[in-house]
DNA sequence: CCAGACGTTGTT
DNA sequence: GTCTGG
DNA sequence: CCAGACGTTGTT
DNA sequence: GTCTGG
């Protein structure tokens, strides 16, 4: 999973694929508009309600000593999950949905790394799979920080990378949400790779390379010289 | 027993 | 906090 | 990806 | 130069 993704501004379809208030978008979008770019929205069940809040993307761990956390944590492997200390415990009750329009992945041709974004077919916004924890500082604050889930990839995604992150469909969304849903097996069998036949993948520009650069122009697709 | 890890990926 | 490796 | 190791022995 | 660990 690379170091960046992004999210549609079509507040319908966040409201209606998560189930959540549309105030509860608009109340993030007030809170968190002028937050830091390392900070990613997600969906959790607060209470039996979905909930909408920003993440430092990171998994800071609650035992952490210094609240930092090592660029290595802002993926899981769906396939250790429930091995490693770091996460295992998370699981249970510490399972977040992340809103995602697309992704990057970037791969060596030539001289230099080409981006490529995937997106569904339908160009529609879906899900991503992660795990969150809290981490208390010295002064009393607490740190909201969260993982993405990685699996193998699907036939599209291995085109260009070896990893793509864990998408889910409506099903999964709501699995993966349900704060009752203590079954291990049904949860890690959620952890697989997207269909193939639902995703699309096409180069675009190099100026996604520069996190200051945003907007519409990134996921154009772009036309690469043939060789 | 105790010290040290605890994790994954690659444009930052 | 808990596990692992030395 | 990049920084740092790259090794073994034993009177430290 | 190449591998490994972070």
């Amino acid at each position: 999973m690379c170091g960046r993704f992004t999210l549609t501004s079509d507040i319908d379809e966040i409201v209606e694929l998560f189930d959540i208030g549309r105030n509860e978008f608009e109340g993030y979008q007030r809170r968190y508009n002028i937050a830091p770019t390392n900070i990613v929205p997600a969906v959790l069940t607060v209470d039996g309600e979905r909930v909408l809040r920003g993440f430092k993307w990171g998994l800071v761990p609650f035992w952490s000593k210094d609240g930092k956390s090592s660029y290595s944590m802002i993926n899981a492997r769906a396939e250790s999950i429930l091995k490693k200390p770091a996460f295992r415990n998370l699981i249970d009750r510490k399972r977040i949905v992340l809103p995602c329009s697309g992704y990057y992945e970037w791969r060596k041709e030539g001289s230099g790394k080409q981006p490529y974004l995937f997106q569904l077919n339908s160009e529609k916004t879906f899900g991503l799979a992660g795990l969150y924890d809290t981490w208390e500082g010295p002064d009393k604050n607490t740190v909201w920080s969260c993982t993405i889930i990685t699996t193998s990839p699907n036939e599209l995604a291995e085109k260009v990378h070896d990893r793509m992150p864990v998408i889910l469909n409506e099903n999964g969304i709501d699995l993966w949400l349900d704060t009752n849903n203590m079954d291990k097996d049904l949860l890690t069998s959620l952890l697989t790779s997207y269909p193939t036949e639902e995703m699309k993948l096409f180069p675009v520009s190099k100026a996604v390379n520069y996190v200051k650069n945003q907007g519409e122009d990134l996921i154009k697709e772009v036309v690469l010289n043939s060789k």
